[in-house]
DNA sequence: CATCATAATGACAACGCTGTCATTTTACTC
DNA sequence: GAGTAAAATGACAGCGTTGTCATTATGATG
């Protein structure tokens, strides 16, 4: 059997209860206290027993994931970012997928929570931009953490953001370094915050080598492999058309490359092509795209973590000072989709 | 407050015993205090807590899915399939990535089932096909229900099959009724069960109607698109090139379209392709794929489902009962890939 | 209808932990 | 060094369920 609390504390000559707030971070226990007990639990290889926990305690130590997002490789790595930082403290992970265009979701969301007396919930697009739904979660005192795109904080609520802006600037930085200047943007779906995140990059990006956007160059879709081909269609069939490409994501640029080579246009020769995410596919395309690599997983685990310290703080009732949230820029990796 | 098995007991007018009794289905109560037990329950929407129940009772209520496949795809639907069914029955999941490979991946295992006190554990391939961890699991008296590909069970622990055989087959005889005679195939890990079975389906189908195998028709790879464009060059610089082709998977087969048409073979016209897997990117290459669609999240919710009802009749200590296994064919999904 | 076996039900401790509150120790002040 | 406040620690109940064992109801038998 697996040693107890009780053990734990007779291995180290102290009450149970002074295991317990060790355990627990609590904070107000001496230091060579505290060595001696994390001793004990070190040698008896101790792991609290998590139902009883959530029986005797106020909350359970279970974390929520809720999520509506068609890309699975994205959800995965999320999911196992979490998992990892949620072993690592004891916690465990309810995973909630959902539709996020439903009606009811909010009230989905605040039945699940008290059903499974979830303790927070990790939030990630298009979730954690609702603002409706983030509403909900203040007034019932629901505890979460939010995945972002963005380059700031919308609030002093907790979040973790991802800089796809600083991303899509160093693509197209790239792009125009390779000596292009008239780079087509193929956009996703506009309500995704990191879609409009990526296009004002592109821009910014244009104007800070004092090129001018051409409208015609823009196009706009869904993050398909479908809207890829069509677009660059559309694009190839301009009377000066482009000769790089900023597709929005891989699974586009993917398309766009099957396109163009459809049309005998070839990558990258004659049009160079980038994409973003990093997605597994990234890497299985002729030529190879290049990207921009977003670390979901560890992203997840900061976000994790920001979560389960704020919980804790707020257990201890110490102020609930506010961390400045982290920034992840996504990292440009060149491909020879757009070599010279 | 949530109701309590107090207050559904006192309600119903019995014991806190038989209400548990009732909940856990040990089938020795009276039908008419099983049904005043049931209404009470219904009347305060009484969920057990599981942290009670956990801390109680001999094993937790908790399964879990230990995977590793690089699919997404397939392991988000296994998920969710799971999932369902655990929250239909009270049960929670840890889930855990893992690498196969791993000399320790026995160890790992187990150290996980004990430490989390698992109840079960639910085996997806390529884990549910390595002899050495089922034996594992068997000796250390680890419950659990493999995912396999094959068309009988291969001994009497609990499985669910899925048919790859039977599948190929149809997929294979769908190409012979459009008229081919030359197809070729393009295997992919043969280590996977899956593989095989789909090119036994494959013989089987030509066997069946009279049409001699060509060795040189069949190509072996991996599950990537890289091995599809590969092959189809291959196959295409054939004297004798193939007019249709059986990918073991979408991502092959997605390959070999695209191989296909940078060589200027049309399809469908010049060269039938079928996939497998009906994976999302089926439906978004041009043409879109004939595929077979495997009910993922079915199949993995039958599976757990299994799981759980040998978890309570063992429990019960009842006649472990040997249920054939459940078997589902893949589905052949007709697109514009293989038309005429 | 008394007797007994068996089925159905109940009383109560125990599971391992946390919350509350009481007690002891420590650190500081005059 | 006595007095005090604050910090550290401990004793103990209680969380909601199940397991064990005792008790009661039911049905079968002669």
């Amino acid at each position: 059997m697996s040693a107890t609390i009780k053990s734990v504390a007779e291995y180290a000559g102290v009450s149970i209860k002074t295991v317990s707030r060790v355990i627990n971070n609590e904070g107000t226990v001496k230091p060579d206290t505290l060595a001696k007990v994390q001793q004990a639990i070190d040698a008896l290889d101790y792991r609290p027993n998590k139902a009883a926990r959530d029986l005797a305690g106020r909350d359970n130590y279970v974390l929520g994931y809720v999520y509506d997002n068609p890309n699975a490789y994205y959800i995965l790595a999320m999911q196992n970012g979490i998992l990892k930082e949620c072993r690592a403290n004891g916690y465990e992970l309810l995973i909630h997928p959902c539709d996020a265009t439903n009606a009811n979701i909010i009230d989905e969301l605040v039945n699940m929570v008290n059903s499974a007396r979830l303790a927070g919930l990790i939030l990630s697009p298009p979730l954690s931009e609702m603002p409706d739904v983030l509403q909900a979660m203040d007034e019932k005192g629901i505890q979460y953490v939010r995945v972002l795109s963005g380059d700031k904080a919308p609030d002093d609520k907790p979040c973790v953001l991802v800089d796809d802006y600083q991303a899509a600037r160093q693509i197209t930085e790239h792009l125009i370094n390779q000596g292009h200047q008239r780079i087509a943007f193929i956009a996703g779906e506009k309500q995704h915050h990191s879609t409009t995140e990526r296009e004002r990059g592109f821009y910014q990006a244009l104007a800070d080598r004092g090129i001018h956007p051409d409208p015609d160059l823009v196009v706009e879709g869904t993050y398909s492999f479908g809207t890829g081909v069509q677009s660059i269609q559309q694009l190839l069939a301009l009377p000066q058309p482009p000769t790089a490409l900023f597709a929005c994501n891989d699974e586009i640029a993917a398309g766009a490359l099957f396109g163009a080579r459809m049309q005998g246009v070839d990558v990258p020769e004659a049009l160079a092509i980038a994409g973003f995410e990093n997605s597994p596919f990234s890497t299985q395309t002729f030529p190879p795209l290049t990207t921009a690599s977003q670390p979901t997983a560890q992203i997840a685990q900061r976000a994790t973590s920001s979560l389960i310290r704020s919980l804790q703080a707020r257990k201890r009732k110490a102020e609930n000072q506010t961390v400045p949230a982290d920034i992840f820029v996504p990292e440009l990796i060149v491909r020879e989709s757009t070599s010279r």
